[in-house]
DNA sequence: TGCACATATGAACACTTGTTCATATATTAA
DNA sequence: TTAATATATGAACAAGTGTTCATATGTGCA
């Protein structure tokens, strides 16, 4: 897609577009939104946590989990038996409130 | 999916996180994507004048504008020989700059 | 009326994603 | 060491998505 220069303002250049695409997309799902959800109320959570509380099969949570690791939204952190998530970034928790608060 | 009620906030209900999976999915692709800007910059436009501004096939922009209005993220309105788009929501406004604003 | 323009539709197909199942790896406790 | 718990991985397959092509529909102008 060939995106004119004289109209696109900067926040909506093709590479931003690609990437900001990539972001939502890790999010556009009930599931890993639940997650997200779980995580901005809660600093860290490990998956068996989440497991009780969404309900959801490991195997599923954790590829859930993997999806959201690898486009950067959560962080890992092993903590003995444990591993713990959180979000790789507090910015992430302010998109979520925006994106809900602005539902209709 | 179950969502137990004592830890899941209310903007994080079930049937929400679907709605809400469902609007973000809409947006989750680069050209829905800069639709959407170019409609928080320009109040309204035809598709032949967002054929321009994107460099996209008249088809593929259909369909996804097609996608768009299903989902309520816009509006269809005729005008004589054209058909006018808009944001059906100032909402989805804020949500673009606000998920813009918040990016890495 | 007929032509050109503006836009939509639907089939087809490649590609991606979500889910499940079976199984692997790591950690702790007995 | 063995067993139990916590988590990840990978294959398989159904379902969903993006794109293209061919074509349909609607509108205004000559």
């Amino acid at each position: 897609m060939l995106l004119s220069h004289e109209t696109t303002p900067d926040y909506l250049r093709h590479q931003d577009l690609e990437s900001l695409a990539h972001t939502l997309k890790a999010l556009a799902h009930p599931a890993r939104l639940a997650i997200v959800g779980l995580l901005v109320e809660h600093p860290s959570l490990h998956c068996t946590q989440m497991i009780e509380r969404l309900g959801i099969e490991q195997t599923l949570l954790s590829h859930h989990l993997s999806t959201l690791h690898d486009r950067g939204i959560l962080r890992r952190e092993k903590e003995g038996k444990f591993i713990l998530y959180r979000l790789a970034d507090q910015r992430m928790a302010k998109i979520i409130e925006c994106i809900t608060h602005s539902q209709p």
